[in-house]
DNA sequence: AGCCTTTGACCAGCG
DNA sequence: TCGCTGGTCAAAGGC
């Protein structure tokens, strides 16, 4: 396996994928011009994201932290289950691009900070799209691609601005809790009468190594001029992906929210993703004593392959020889009375070398009994500069699918690994 | 002026 | 009861 280095050529190139072309500034061309000359001495390479439970806080990010050299973020949420409750009958990929794990985790789907949301400032790409954010720092011995950011992440810590997920917060207190390295912020929910609390663990960078959530929010969300649209609802903004160019949209409802999105699409992009999140009682999301339950979500990232592989048990990539692996885990201690879940995403991306292997993400679902959905997400767009496109630089027919089985449980721990499946034709 | 972060103090739960 | 800990309050200050 090459270096983390590799990896993070890729996700440069996956996150970027929503600066305007025009607009980049030279420190960004210059690191995209770094990036590609990395890329191009890469090896495939294989990298697995191990995902555990994370209540405890940082136990495994620091093992794997020790072992790794870079942080390994944790994501949890009380009493959100509508964060993955993204299959249901009905719900809108809107749903899905907003989740709280996927907006929160950059890495947990090309759907997510990549794809569908699109900072345009410089300080909201940083945020979402630096590889360090979702704890895929580099270690010391790989340098390159560390300094141009470094500014704006560190602004970004020291504001304590939280991760955007298209709510607005306001921070009303800060701790350090024992147990834990990094300060936790307590942040409300500012729209009047939402309840929504959310805890955010940071490291000294400025990284989000923790986010828990407690209740859910009651009201839509904020309209999108804000400084960062990546949580807006069924927003996706303008997409830069170069080649053929076209005009779709994204409508359907969430829940009590329409929401209807222009979309500038390069290329065509299509996602389909059959994933029941949460639980088979529909009734447990209405359930007042379901929202104070706990749920919480981890990312974790095993740079040794040995480990992660047998947890992975994936045969839905198989054979995508995907070269970046990595598995997010939900775990949820108490999500209510009926079960305990965990659950686990799978991404894989294939190596972007100029050779073009077809990029891709993978995420699977597994669980007892299993429940296939349909969704499909049209208007989504890759950069094709994000991919490295061969000399012909034809972006066109990128496609973004997401198979995956979905679960419904009721007892017992379950996963859920979602395969995305990017795929260019041509 | 309004909204935000910061930060020390306060409170409640727990062993 | 006391100390520890996590969570919240609220004043102060900044933008």
């Amino acid at each position: 396996m090459t270096g983390f280095s590799d990896n993070f050529a890729v996700m440069g190139e996956w996150v970027d994928c929503s600066i305007n072309h025009k607009k980049r500034s030279k420190a960004e061309l210059d690191r995209e011009t770094f990036l590609e000359e990395d890329v191009e001495n890469k090896d495939l390479l294989q990298t697995s994201f191990q995902e555990r439970s994370s209540y405890s806080g940082g136990g495994l990010s620091e093992r794997i932290a020790a072992r790794a050299g870079f942080n390994i973020p944790n994501i949890n949420i009380e009493s959100n289950l509508w964060s993955l409750n993204i299959s249901s009958p009905g719900v809108s990929p809107a749903t899905l691009l907003e989740s709280p794990v996927f907006l929160s985790n950059p890495l947990l789907s090309p759907t997510t900070g990549k794809l569908s949301s699109l900072p345009s400032d410089h300080k909201a790409k940083d945020e979402f799209f630096d590889p360090t954010l979702i704890g895929l720092e580099h270690d010391d011995s790989q340098p390159h691609e560390r300094t141009h950011d470094s500014g704006s992440r560190n602004s970004m810590a020291s504001s304590g601005a939280p991760a955007d997920d298209g709510y607005n917060w306001r921070k009303y207190g800060q701790k350090l809790v024992k147990g834990s390295e990094y300060p936790r912020s307590y942040y409300k929910c500012t729209h009047p009468n939402c309840e929504v609390k959310k805890k955010v663990e940071r490291s000294r960078e400025g990284h989000i190594t923790e986010i828990i959530y407690a209740k859910t929010h009651n009201h839509p969300k904020p309209p999108l001029n804000r400084r960062s649209g990546i949580g807006s609802s069924g927003t996706c903004n303008d997409m830069q992906i170069g080649g053929t160019e076209q005009q779709e949209s994204f409508a359907g409802t969430n829940e009590n929210i329409e929401w209807t999105s222009p979309v500038r699409n390069y290329g065509s992009m299509q996602v389909q993703s059959g994933t029941q999140f949460g639980y088979g009682d529909a009734a447990f999301f209405n359930d007042e004593e379901d929202r104070t339950s706990h749920m919480s979500v981890s990312m974790g990232y095993d740079g040794e392959a040995d480990e992660s592989e047998p947890k992975r048990s994936s045969g839905t990539i198989q054979g995508g020889l995907p070269t970046q692996t990595q598995n997010y885990h939900v775990h949820y201690p108490e999500p209510h009375s009926r079960s305990e879940g965990l659950v686990t995403a799978n991404s894989s991306l294939y190596d972007f070398q100029p050779s073009m292997r077809p990029p891709w993400a993978g995420f699977s679902v597994y669980g007892g009994e299993t429940e296939l959905l349909g969704l499909s997400i049209s208007g989504l767009a890759i950069g094709q500069e994000r991919f490295s496109m061969p000399a012909t630089g034809d972006p066109a027919g990128l496609m973004l699918q997401l198979p995956a089985v979905g679960t419904s449980l009721t007892t017992g721990t379950w996963i859920l690994e979602e395969l995305v499946d990017i795929q260019r034709y041509e």
